[in-house]
DNA sequence: GTCTATATGTTGATAGAC
DNA sequence: GTCTATCAACATATAGAC
């Protein structure tokens, strides 16, 4: 965003494909040791020292390149997190284009809003996205609440409209409080709190059909309180 | 436990009712605002300064009398969670026995497992066990898991077997994995995260509604993953 | 039992050499 | 840009006076 008329580089072919440039792979490296600690042990009890050790370049260059942990750590944030809801809300698109007029199913709705989160698009960094996100909803609020509503708080209203459109006899404030139930569902999986009750050896191909169990657990869950709501039981 | 033929005082009739002893308020106040700082702040972001500062006095008298931070906060959870818990546990055993011989009604079971975490029992007190208990779930693993583990793993092993017993033909594996979503529907919920998308003005009276469509939702997605199970769709 | 005083380590952030 | 050296503030925990 910032550079827009700098995209490709001018005069010189640039032979060497290897080292770029030093600053921006150190800025890279900074920001995978967050990520990867942050996710491991959240915010708070991970200190800069241990990114930038993890790193291997001093504190310094760390608060040089963003200027102090809480930056960095919105950066670490949205250079997981936007790529996620990016796909997530191209996803809610895609349902919202493909039943322009009739109402959506509400299985391809939450299909759209949970699938990207466990799809394992990249080897080792959907892992960490998955972790950092969750970490946001966990970690207190005076450090996560103001970055949380940023980066989620637009897609929640999209998914929101959108399963109000999938269940329109539903009031939207129950639909609100159920699609909460969902969001707590999904962050609770996905900051792995799954091992302990089922055995779940292979995490490979497994998260595959825990998508699926759980499209279907809070589709059924929706429906249940839309029913509750159309029969009358508003208050 | 440490003094247990010390219950009652012997001879003195102690005639006022006001300072019984100085050491008992002071550990006491240390629990009231560590209870409070931990539910609100975490437990990595509590310092103990914080914690003595609330409570008046100095970090040693803390030291004293619980020896570490981590044991001040396992005392802390345990004061709050065990008498939580005693009341879900005693409430799934009355289920168990009033069905002790057909299947027990799913609602039922899940009215036990959550209905206690918003019964306004205690004033002040009940919102701290609350936010304790979804605190065990959010911090870092190192500090929260073997004590989460410790005072919900029983809990948890009651409640799916009375959730398999409900729902006889899921298969069970299928049937922790939904345990799970319920969990993290209810740990969401409990941690605060409701008002951002419900109005959820009034806090008050609020939650006995919430706890009912809570049950209705988790109720019916339970029962989804159940007859997914019975339709063969295991793997 | 509770305090003051202190030991010892870590935190996030900065100044200045290179 | 990146480092070393250093800062003040804070952490947990302990020793000893009262």
């Amino acid at each position: 965003m910032p550079q827009s008329a700098q995209t490709a580089q001018p005069s010189p072919p640039a032979p060497a494909p290897a080292p770029r440039r030093v600053a921006d792979a150190t800025r890279e490296r900074l920001l995978s040791a967050a990520a990867h600690l942050f996710s491991e042990r959240g915010f708070v009890a991970t200190s800069m020292r241990a990114v930038t050790q993890a790193a291997g370049v001093s504190v310094s260059a760390a608060n040089y390149h963003f200027g102090s942990k809480q930056a960095l750590l919105e950066a670490v944030c949205e250079h997981h997190i936007a790529l996620l809801n990016a796909r997530r809300l191209a996803a809610l698109d895609a349902v919202a284009d493909r039943f322009a007029t009739s109402a959506p199913p509400l299985e391809e709705v939450l299909r759209a809003f949970l699938g990207p989160l466990f799809e394992p698009s990249d080897p080792g960094l959907q892992q960490c996205s998955r972790a950092i996100a969750a970490r946001l909803y966990s970690d207190p609020p005076e450090v996560a609440w103001e970055l949380r509503e940023t980066l989620f708080g637009p897609l929640r209203l999209r998914m929101l409209a959108l399963v109000a459109r999938a269940l329109p006899e539903a009031d939207p404030a129950q639909l609100g409080l159920a699609l909460q139930f969902t969001v707590g569902a999904m962050v609770h999986s996905v900051s792995g709190n799954l091992e302990p009750v089922s055995g779940a050896a292979g995490s490979a191909s497994n998260d595959a059909w825990t998508v699926e169990l759980m499209i279907d657990y809070c589709a059924a869950g929706m429906r249940a309180v839309a029913t509750r709501t159309a029969l009358g039981g508003t208050r």
